[in-house]
DNA sequence: CCTGCGGTGCGCCTTACGTCA
DNA sequence: AGTGACGTAAGGCGCACCGCA
């Protein structure tokens, strides 16, 4: 089995109506599990890409979302619903360029002239969408980016994108701030894409699908990377903790059998009085005995322990042993699984 | 129903490029 | 101006799944 923790992915809102990274651990389960199990919900996503929410609240390893603050206010644009990001300055379903003037145009399909008033200016911070990738150099690769593909099935246009850029090596193109925004945007609401998703959003950021593709793959191996710095830092914490209780018990067990050898008035009882209960390993009353000793358990000094353990099988709450019987009637060695306290929730302790 | 094959998408690893100190 | 570190877009490969003949 595979023991690994996942990250939880509660989106809080917070006052100002920001969203916050609520980071949530959860136990995993094994890779090849969670790949099928992946892959059938991406199939599943083709026919009904309403299904993604339902997806990632049932996922046993929901992604990272960052606390991004969501300037641009996008929602993911449904297949006939529109983005609200449109009411704040940046219609999503306004194509960034020619796009939007070109109906029947491909993504993939999109000459030179399609992006003519693009910005994707890395130092651009103020730059404004529609973006324009005539200058900064940039050109070159947004027009490979307008030319790539074309033509034939997405994975043709995919795999064997820049084919036309030839010996050129491959320029690399840094996505604007505006796109890498919506972007991750996208990711915060979807961190995978269906066909249809993304060949609207490479439409949307005038963007070739592979593009898309390739960023969001890259997002979620960056999120994979975060996750596992966290993972790393939780268990370093939780052993931490762990041997610090550790430390403490193995204290609390000298003092306890020194207290033992100098004072051992529960030695008194017999041998049968206290037992442990196999399934839950608490300190029980021996049935066979307890009718014989609870009468002298009004007046022992063992009383206390021996009918505080009673209740505590009788009852449902979870208890621990809170006596020298019950911590005598443990195994001495270690781990100390019967008197040592479960470790709190990852959620409220590590993290 | 089973099987082989092609298509597709993803994860993983790596490379190459852009930026910055 | 040169350089190394770092971030990231993109390429390549293998794997799993699906649809189809």
């Amino acid at each position: 089995m595979e023991l690994g923790l996942s990250l939880g992915d509660a989106v809080t809102v917070a006052d100002g109506g920001r969203p916050e990274l609520v980071l949530g651990l959860g136990v995993g389960v094994g890779a090849g599990v969670r790949r099928g199990e992946e892959e059938r919900g991406r199939r599943e996503d083709v026919v009904g890409a309403g299904r993604w929410a339902a997806m990632a609240a049932a996922s046993p390893e929901p992604s990272v979302r960052l606390s991004l603050v969501s300037s641009l206010g996008f929602h993911w644009p449904s297949e006939t619903g529109r983005s609200e990001a449109a009411a704040r300055g940046f219609d999503v379903n306004r194509a960034p360029s020619v796009a939007a003037g070109a109906p029947g145009m491909e993504d993939d399909e999109e000459g030179p002239g399609a992006a003519p008033a693009l910005s994707s200016s890395p130092n651009d911070s103020g730059g404004s969408f529609p973006l324009d990738l005539s200058g900064h150099g940039l050109r070159g690769h947004a027009e490979a980016a307008a030319q790539g593909g074309g033509g034939g099935g997405e994975r043709s246009s995919s795999r064997a994108s820049d084919d036309d850029e030839g010996a050129s090596a491959r320029k690399k193109l840094r996505l604007s701030k505006e796109q890498s925004a919506f972007l991750e945007e996208s990711f915060k609401e979807h961190s995978t894409l269906n066909p249809k998703q993304k060949v609207a959003l490479a439409k949307q950021l005038n963007l070739r699908p592979r593009q898309v593709e390739v960023w969001f793959q890259n997002r979620r191996a960056r999120t994979k990377l975060k996750q596992t710095e966290v993972d790393c830092e939780y268990l370093k914490r939780c052993c931490e903790t762990l041997t610090e209780e550790n430390r403490r018990l193995h204290k609390e067990l000298a003092e306890l059998r020194a207290l033992k050898t100098a004072r051992p008035f529960y030695m008194h009882l017999p041998a049968t009085t206290l037992s442990m209960c196999p399934s839950c390993e608490r300190v029980a009353s021996n049935p066979a005995t307890a009718s014989t000793s609870a009468p002298a358990a009004a007046t022992s000094p063992a009383a206390a322990p021996t009918a505080a353990a009673r209740t505590a099988v009788a009852s449902p709450e979870p208890h621990r042993p809170s006596s020298f019987a019950a911590l005598f009637a443990a195994p001495l060695g270690f781990p100390l699984t019967a008197a040592q306290p479960r470790p709190p929730p990852p959620a409220s302790n590590c993290l």
